[in-house]
DNA sequence: TAGGTGCACTAGTCGGGATAGTACACCTAG
DNA sequence: CTAGGTGTACTATCCCGACTAGTGCACCTA
């Protein structure tokens, strides 16, 4: 369900909170969804249970997942409308990006093709 | 010359090399050019002297600059081509970023309008 | 009651980044 | 030649965040 990468320097609850991000947006992990327990991921992934709770609690903050005490992490429904929100953020990192890039040489009308590309491979020109 | 951030995640180290090569690639350190000393610098930007020797032979490793014992570092002439052919390797991140903001329900056309505004307000269409 | 769940807390480890300080070889200007 | 600037190397140390380790507690379900 999860892949992590311990040499990133991306923290490895960072790159949990990431990834189960991208499956709410994918819809892979629909409203209501119950979350593996702490202790069971933890012993899937090889990881400390404090990582994943503190991944969890993030999440849970954010208002992405709700916790039952007792029960179990639940994907909450408001979940996709916050990371569509959410996701606008990285607006500017992108043009950042897009500037380097073109400051390297890198053409407008190749960079349009990947976007173009990304969007065709997917089905969400118009949302 | 120079902006740290020292609360950036990004290591003040590599912040200085980010900002040294965009300098190149701008233009606004031509080729020949002599960098501030190692030690001016570190009193400039109150910065240890260690922290700029690290990106200081960093940036010689790659050939971006090169350093004359008892004189000084100079930007070395084939600094923007290589410059320039290392910055492909940020294609791979620039269509992570925009794949995820595809998901996140940003419309093509506006990452379109941003890239086309980015290279309006330079003048590189083609190189 | 037993076993699962989330959650809180403390302590410790570990690695990278940054600092502090010293020392050396080199070149230039005086 | 000397003084002061330069790059360079090296060790020791601190600091902080991520992560681990371990325990305990309240809660719910079967």
């Amino acid at each position: 369900m999860f892949r992590i990468d311990p040499l990133s320097r991306q923290p490895v609850y960072e790159q949990l909170i990431d990834q189960l991000e991208k499956l709410v947006l994918t819809g892979l992990l629909p409203a209501e969804t119950q979350l593996p327990s702490v202790r069971s991921l933890s012993l899937e992934l090889k990881i400390n249970p404090n990582t994943i709770q503190k991944a969890y609690s993030e999440l849970d903050t954010r208002g992405i997942i709700y916790s039952v005490p007792g029960i179990g992490c639940f994907i909450s429904p408001q979940a996709v409308d916050l990371l569509k929100t959410h996701a606008r953020q990285k607006l500017t990192p992108f043009c950042t990006l897009a500037a380097e890039l073109a400051l390297g040489g890198v053409k407008q009308e190749e960079l349009v093709a990947c976007i173009e590309k990304i969007y065709k491979e997917r089905g969400l020109p118009n949302d």
